[in-house]
RNA sequence: GGGCGUUUAGCUCAGCGGCUAGAGCGCAGGUCUUACACACCUGAAGUCACAGGUUCGAAUCCUGUAACGCCCA
């Protein structure tokens, strides 16, 4: 424990009347690293709890999907832990291949207008280390200011060395035994940088095209025609169908039938394809070019018989099968197609049209949907006896090996893997893994030379292009004396991201290693991610656990909701309706942040959080509009005007440039006011707490010694902890931090500190107490019990609460460690030096007393409603009102036990209670189920306000009383019904019988005064 | 197009076949009652999206419709 926190000298312990969340943060997460609370070292003699961190992207700042994500993960490492589990949290970044090469190159453009052609591979790679030096710190950074207890010492990152080894030897794997091929796939071609591109690297332009109509002769039916339109009429070179809706009218008798492509004398078929043809559009027939068009690769997909024919060179140049027009650049064969189909009477005419054209970021030049040479990892079944990946995946969840939360989640990743489709693994990037494989056309007598007596080196021969694929678990030299014969060419790709993120809870605890940390920590406990990465990691994860180690990543995955704006859309940088996690933790506290991520985190795909932009000039909070959100920075309004201060500002979101003429808003949301109010909350309890704990002794606490309060609230407790425990382990993150919410809140704060105060000032008094004290201690001794209740129960809340808030639990922990070091349920004992590694709590189940609970909600709406007429006559607080209660000898009992609280929490003067007891004239009256109370109002009362209040009760009385007695008149309900629900409806109407009249009563009496 | 989800108070959400549908914020009224105004007390506020059905009984289960959203094509 830091020495002298809160105070230097002298009792009581007085905190500040406000919780500092920056100061507690900045005190603890420096302590708590210190002292390596987050450290975890395999030791198979304690039961472990691991997680491996969804690795952020090194490319950018942390968000709130990470923020929800890994308070959720940091909620069940810390709950694990005090449990008294081995908790492992592994963190660690991704290089997210695409994203950060693109994101470095766009800033190098942006700063030097290079191109990573001009600064090439070497150099490029080199920038983009630098960039994610300096962002994987900044990450780590935000994950450590959330509060997040990952084990810091082990963070790894996905392009390290021990992941790259990992990658290399699966691919090694795999290569060898046959689940890695070279295969084509369609991709974005830039042909001017001679590189493909991703979806997200291309733009979509409207330009101004042309829509050319031609006709195909269909062969041995002379004077038959089939006609069609392109926008492209140039990939006519590479047509290998014809396709038909096979139920248009029009075209039922040419299907099966074939035609020629009279420029290059290629018959192809008329097929009919229902997803690629729509007889209602245009001519109703479609040209096929699977080599070159999306659609009509799928179409070749479904109908692989009709072949697909490439007519490109990578500079966009017409190949060989474009025969005369080969070596033309694909527009001017497109101007040569266009007059030669004219020539032979086959053009039928050419209309404008605006065409949506797919352009390359880079380039700004056109996109060419392009075939080309992929490495493909074989999802599908197998008939040599290996397993099939994808099955092995599914498996592990049918049987239960691997459980979802939610788990209706099962059926997204069961769905995606039963397709079984071949994952294509390389990318043309320079970022990430490069693919260890070198091309040779050497002879197989040369390989078996120059790898004699290798088994880290294997290969295939490529027959479609003439060469070797050599894969080498070491980097091959193609320079090294005995390989120069080869004629080594390594494959200039990388692996996508998620090949290697697929490794990540085997690889980073050591694999292909057998380490203690892999053996101890893996299979790991729990997953945390979103939904939208099941199939693209969870699924990939699993079958590479599997296939790897033998056992699957993790046994439970919990998909978290995802973040929504106050509209309902994704929160997203472009629409400038995202928030900022560090200017909450700014505004509001982390503590403040956690407790709202958890609180969002229900059983539903997605969680609202309404965003205001904070006006700049005087903080107050605009409510952020839809038209605010528009992706399109044009179109998004450019001022706003602050309804406060009348100042103006420009609303936040990702402005491409500073605005010199007005400052922009940070942008907030009201939300996160109830976490912060709830840390305010504990801490003024807790402050509370401290400044009565004069005079504290530690003791046993034993239920059955204590008045029906002490019971009651240690009955709550126990239920509470038994609760908030259930929930952690389903995963019912919104339902704990309403738990402990309510608990704390609304019944030891509003109730049982306010019920407490009394005993506490009488014992400092040491005066008699006022109340019968049939079974209550002495004045001295109650202060002494009241008090080790008072901060039993704290410790317990400060528990329970660490997972969620641990900055104000700690504070509050190691402020209670200087007034009672020794303290605790139900034996006291001397406290942890920190709440990080205090013992989750535990009370007998003895200690719930359903009856105690039952006593004091009734005592409580007594005092409802005495407080009630106070309310409404408008009677000073200080002034004591007199109260008369009717009630059974067993109420009585009670109340009377009951009655110093009474007083206290109503404000009570004379109280009298029995079964005989009278209405006092003048009196206002509150009629319960288990008594009617009386307060009077001799000379305030207001006849007519009671008399309209309690005609509005009867009315309801009676409405109510109609609808039982509705029930009760069905017979089918009487025989159909269970027995008990019967009966308890005949109670309730018993009862409400007896209000009733009660009401009658008190409304007659009260209109004859 | 396929799958999943949501629709309950002005807002964010609980409620998962049986007491008169709840909470927080917001709203209204009253309180600086020596823990907390980031607070306390009291109160008002709902055709449970719509239409059918099942059931003694439906916010809750089923079917359909609509709107919104997400994922996959």
């Amino acid at each position: 424990m830091p020495e002298g926190f809160w105070r230097t000298t002298g009792m009581p312990v007085e905190l500040p009347k406000q919780y500092d969340p920056h100061e507690a943060q900045q005190r603890w997460l420096a302590w708590w690293e210190q002292r390596g609370y987050f450290h975890s070292e395999p030791d198979p003699a304690r039961p472990m709890y691991s997680i491996v961190i969804p690795p952020p992207n090194v490319t950018g700042a942390l968000h709130m999907g990470h923020a929800l994500n890994n308070t959720l993960q940091d909620v069940l490492i810390r709950w694990r832990r005090m449990q008294g589990f081995n908790a492992e949290w592994m963190p660690g970044t991704d290089h997210a291949g695409i994203a950060t090469q693109a994101v470095v190159e766009r800033l190098i453009y942006q700063q030097e207008k290079k191109t990573r052609h001009d600064l090439g591979r070497e150099e490029l790679v080199r920038r983009i280390w630098q960039w994610k030096d300096k962002y994987e710190a900044r990450i780590l950074g935000q994950l450590r200011e959330l509060g997040c207890s990952c084990d810091w010492p082990r963070t790894r990152f996905t392009l390290d060395e021990g992941c790259s080894r990992a990658v290399r030897v699966t691919f090694f794997n795999w290569f060898r035994d046959g689940y890695i091929f070279r295969g084509k796939r369609l991709v974005n071609w830039d042909a001017q940088l001679q590189t493909s591109v991703a979806d997200d690297e291309t733009y979509v332009e409207t330009v101004k095209g042309g829509f050319w109509t031609f006709k195909y002769p269909v062969k041995e039916l002379p004077g038959t025609f089939i006609r069609f339109s392109t926008t492209r009429p140039e990939t006519m070179l590479g047509d290998t169908a014809v396709c038909v809706h096979p139920d248009d009218p029009r075209y039922r008798h040419l299907i099966g039938k074939t035609v020629t492509i009279p420029l290059v004398g290629r018959d192809i078929p008329i097929i009919a394809d229902s997803q690629l043809a729509d007889p209602t559009l245009g001519t109703g027939c479609v040209k096929v070019t699977p080599a070159h068009d999306p659609n009509d690769y799928a179409c070749w997909q479904r109908h692989p018989h009709i072949g697909i024919i490439n007519i490109l060179h990578k500079d966009g140049t017409i190949n060989h099968h474009g025969g005369k027009y080969a070596g033309m650049d694909r527009y001017q064969a497109r101007e040569a197609v266009i007059r030669d189909m004219d020539a032979l009477g086959l053009f039928e005419g050419r209309e404008d049209r605006d065409i949506p054209l797919a352009f390359s970021d880079r380039s700004k030049t056109p996109i060419e949907p392009f075939l080309s040479d992929q490495w493909f990892v074989r999802m599908g079944d197998r008939d040599d006896g290996k397993p099939g990946l994808a099955q092995l995946a599914i498996d592990a969840v049918t049987s239960g090996r691997v459980k979802f939360f939610p788990p209706r989640y099962a059926q997204t990743y069961l769905d995606w893997l039963g397709e079984k489709r071949d994952w294509c693994i390389s990318r043309q990037l320079w970022w990430g893994h490069r693919i260890p494989i070198w091309y040779s056309r050497g002879s197989e007598a040369e390989l078996r030379a120059a790898f004699a007596g290798r088994d880290d080196v294997c290969w295939r021969w490529d027959d479609e292009n003439g060469q070797w694929l050599i894969c080498s678990l070491v980097d091959l030299d193609p320079q090294a004396p005995q390989l120069q014969p080869l004629g080594l060419m390594q494959d200039p790709d990388v692996l996508d991201t998620w090949f290697s993120s697929q490794l990540w809870p085997h690889s980073t605890f050591g694999w292909p290693d057998r380490t203690p940390e892999l053996a101890y920590y893996y299979p790991t406990s729990t997953l945390v991610t979103s939904r939208d990465i099941i199939t693209l990691w969870v699924a990939r994860m699993v079958l590479a656990g599997l296939y790897n180690t033998g056992d699957v990543p993790f046994r439970e995955v919990y998909i978290t909701p995802k973040l929504l704006d106050g509209f309902g859309v994704t929160m997203s940088k472009s629409r400038g309706n995202g928030v900022d996690p560090l200017d909450i933790i700014e505004r509001y506290g982390a503590d403040a942040l956690r407790f709202q991520m958890v609180s969002l985190a229900g059983e539903t795909q997605d969680s609202r959080l309404p965003i205001a932009n904070v006006c700049p000039h005087c903080d107050f909070f605009v409510p952020l509009k839809k038209e605010n959100t528009d992706p399109d920075e044009t179109r998004r309004p450019k001022r706003i005007t602050c309804p406060r201060c009348r100042k103006v500002f420009r609303p936040g979101g990702p402005w491409t440039s500073e605005d010199p003429t007005m400052p922009t808003a940070k942008q907030a949301s009201e939300s996160f006011e109830v976490g912060r109010n709830f840390a305010n909350k504990l801490w003024n309890a807790a402050r509370f707490i401290l400044l009565n704990l004069d005079g504290y002794t530690p003791g046993p606490v034993q239920p059955a010694e204590l008045p029906i309060e002490d019971r009651w609230i240690l009955s709550r407790l126990a239920t509470t902890i038994q609760t908030v425990t259930g929930q952690l382990e389903g995963y019912h993150f919104s339902d704990v931090a309403r738990t402990l919410y309510d608990f704390t809140w609304s019944e030891f704060c509003d109730w049982y500190i306010e019920m407490a105060k009394g005993r506490l000032r009488d014992g400092l008094a040491a005066e008699p107490s006022s109340g019968p004290t049939a079974n209550r201690e002495p004045p001295g001794s109650s202060r002494r019990l009241v008090q080790r209740v008072l901060v039993g129960v704290l410790d317990a809340i400060v528990r329970l609460v660490h997972p969620v808030m641990p900055f104000v639990a700690e504070s509050i922990w190691q402020a209670l460690n200087e007034a009672a070091l020794e303290r605790g349920l139900p034996q006291p004992e001397p406290a942890a030096e920190s709440v990080v590694v205090a013992r989750w709590p535990h009370l007998p189940d003895a200690w719930r007393e359903p009856g105690m609970e039952e006593r004091v909600a009734q005592m409580q709406e007594l005092v409802r409603a005495v407080r009630d007429v106070r309310s409404r006559y408008n009677i000073d607080s200080r002034l004591t009102l007199d109260v008369a209660v009717r009630c059974s000898e067993a109420v009585t009992t009670d109340f009377q036990s009951l009655a110093p609280l009474i007083r206290l929490l109503a404000g009570v003067g004379r109280l009298e209670i029995g079964p005989a007891t009278s209405k006092p004239p003048q009196a206002a009256s509150h009629v319960a189920a288990a008594f009617e109370a009386y307060v009077s109002l001799a000379g305030l009362i207001d006849v007519a306000a009671e008399v309209r209040r309690l005609e509005k009760q009867r009315a309801e009385k009676e409405k109510h009383l109609q609808a039982i007695r509705a029930k009760l008149d069905n017979p089918s309900f009487r025989d159909r019904a269970p027995a008990e629900v019967v009966q308890q409806q005949r109670q309730l109407l018993a009862e409400g019988l007896q209000q009733l009249q009660a009401i009658e009563k008190n409304l007659a009496e009260l209109q004859r005064t």
